[in-house]
DNA sequence: CAGATTTTGTGTTGCGCACCTCAAAAATTG
DNA sequence: CAATTTTTGAGGTGCGCAACACAAAATCTG
């Protein structure tokens, strides 16, 4: 056991690396802050002390003095369905906690699933913005938008759904293709052997990460459990009454109807159409995103896992990788990735 | 859509405050810092003005001004397995960070599946420290070292593994007997209707999370899949040579073993007995904690499900709360809940 | 070796706040 | 109303650093 605690910690400041180097403030000062006119030998002085001394900026002091502020922007889908309205939330939590570190985040509601519409949202953003993280559409008119932030020295991170090819700095989602593969993996041992079909609803196969979702089911679904086939994708264009009508008509059409896989929202839809049917406990059901309501039906039975990302996880993952691109500080990766949650009846938070 | 962003954001500061509320800055300073001497009409003056400014103290410049720093002391076991190993990067890690806003870590190694070493190395604690992690063991002993670090005013969190009727101000971990229950619902739904046995692997029954674990486990076999009998619950002491022999045993002995639960270490026995016997696909294995062996038994077929703890969410958690808990911040609960993670092959991070 | 150039030192300012002292003003009391 | 107590104001200091100006020294030119 090693007890090394001994007196209150006296962090080494600067002066302590210009005593140590034999050099004074300024220099050191270049130093740490990659100013030019510095030799190199004196750069390796000063490099050793700080290494010695184990010298860290005082982040808040840098912060302090540097006394810069830093604005973004949030470009979230106006009224919404529940994640959607808990990820505003969420962003507006982690717009509090930024709020004391010098970070102001303005949340804009425009309609994301048009394509000009939010082109035109990002084209007219204030250019006091320092940073935007968007619920991204992989559209071409996005994808020029969001070039031509960055172009301008915007830092840009894509939320939720993400435009690979545009040159956003990082984006903060889970994958997608991982995440159909997950539910695919769920249902095929939850009906181990079981022979039947298998439906899958999706919102729109116009936005990127359905599709992606959709296309990992059905790769896992396909290839590793013959016993099941899947019936045509479904559009519920995430609209509960629409998706309950077709979730009723699948049911009505299909006796031999095993699991129902939804990869995007109308949950409330399905959850009326299954009970309704009294097939409820039989078909397996499995969905994406946690909320008030699917977390209502995994406990009543009626729901059998949820494919979840964490929506207070990605706000606050966003606005520090903002944060941290902006004021040039590394980010750690493994902090930063989005994890795919699987959560069943017994392991809700 | 609203575009309200124009000019670099101005914070309102402390004079700010002063002048709305027409007081000196020392009022408000008594006011915020909630010292003593302010009648309450002037108290509600100037809160009205903060109200009224958004006023939010900058978080950089009070720690800066307070000069407080904290010194934290995480106990964790010595040499141990995979993921006691991750734990111990990960809060050194986490040291890297906290350096940078005034906290500091020191890591202490010590036999903590020893009540009494585990207990004296609490006692013999500077008291330098104002704050603990500890990996707990729920021991009359234990129990009186943290009581009296808590006494002595020092903030306890417990890690991993709690000691839930001592008095540490928090708990930073999973909740055992749901995990228990939620690898219990993947095994019955995995297993679906086949008849059988379920053998039941701890590290150790004196340890209080493997027997929180096996509990959760055995209450939802036994009231939801009457298909499955389980096995009396063996101990292999985290140990793969052991672990290995056990299994082995297992397997020849019951040839309906239909599935294995370790809720400890020791999984490269299970795997190397498992794989030796050709019995690896057929027979569900699901265990705890995602190491670098388990995400390999995973990716090979060998191994179902993981349930995980996040060392790095942890580690994390736990230095915020005692930051937090130190400088009388107040903590966001839900950010500090550790999630009980489901990993399959398809959605290892 | 004088002059030009580069490198280093000295010094100052201010970020926003906590914390302190001392005096002035206001409210309360006998 | 004077004496006392409570409340408030004015002012200062320093936290550790960034940023800058300017002078002094060292080094490099031709």
């Amino acid at each position: 056991m090693t007890d090394s605690a001994t007196q209150p910690v006296l962090r080494a400041t600067l002066e302590d690396v210009a005593r140590a180097a034999g050099v004074s403030l300024a220099t050191v000062d270049r130093v740490v802050n990659r100013r030019e006119g510095v030799r190199a030998k004196t750069v390796a002085r000063v490099e050793a002390a700080v290494a010695k001394l184990g010298y860290r900026a005082d982040l808040a002091a840098a912060r302090l003095a540097r006394g810069q502020t830093f604005r973004f922007a949030f470009v979230l889908p106006t009224g919404s369905n529940s994640f959607m309205t808990n990820l505003s939330e969420q962003v507006a939590r982690t717009a509090g906690w930024l709020a004391g570190h010098r970070g102001f985040i303005d949340i804009h509601h425009v309609d994301v699933f048009d394509p000009d519409v939010l082109a035109g949202a990002l084209e007219n953003l204030s250019p006091a913005y320092q940073g935007v993280a968007v619920i991204a559409l992989d559209h071409p008119r996005v994808r020029a938008a969001i070039d031509e932030l960055v172009a301008r020295g915007v830092a840009v991170v894509t939320l939720v759904s993400d435009a690979p090819s545009s040159s956003r700095v990082h984006y903060v989602g889970i994958d997608n293709p991982a995440a159909g593969r997950t539910a695919a993996t769920l249902m095929g041992r939850f009906l181990a052997g079981r022979e039947g079909t298998v439906a899958v609803i999706a919102g729109s196969l116009s936005l990127r990460d359905h599709t992606e979702r959709q296309f990992g089911f059905h790769q896992i679904l396909s290839s590793e459990y013959a016993n099941l086939s899947t019936l045509p994708v479904i559009e519920g264009r995430d609209d509960s009454d629409r998706t309950r009508d077709l979730t009723a008509a699948l049911l009505a059409r299909h006796a031999d109807l095993r699991g129902i896989y939804c990869c995007g929202a109308g949950n409330r839809g399905i959850a009326d159409a299954l009970e309704a049917s009294g097939r409820a406990r039989e078909v397996v059901w499995i969905t994406h995103e946690l909320t008030e309501h699917t977390r209502r039906f995994l406990v009543r039975g009626t729901l059998d896992a949820v494919i979840n990302q964490d929506a207070g996880h990605e706000a606050r993952s966003a606005a520090r990788v903002l944060l941290a691109h902006c004021s040039g500080e590394p980010i750690s990766p493994d902090q930063e990735r989005i994890r795919i949650d699987i959560f069943l009846r017994d392991n809700l938070p």
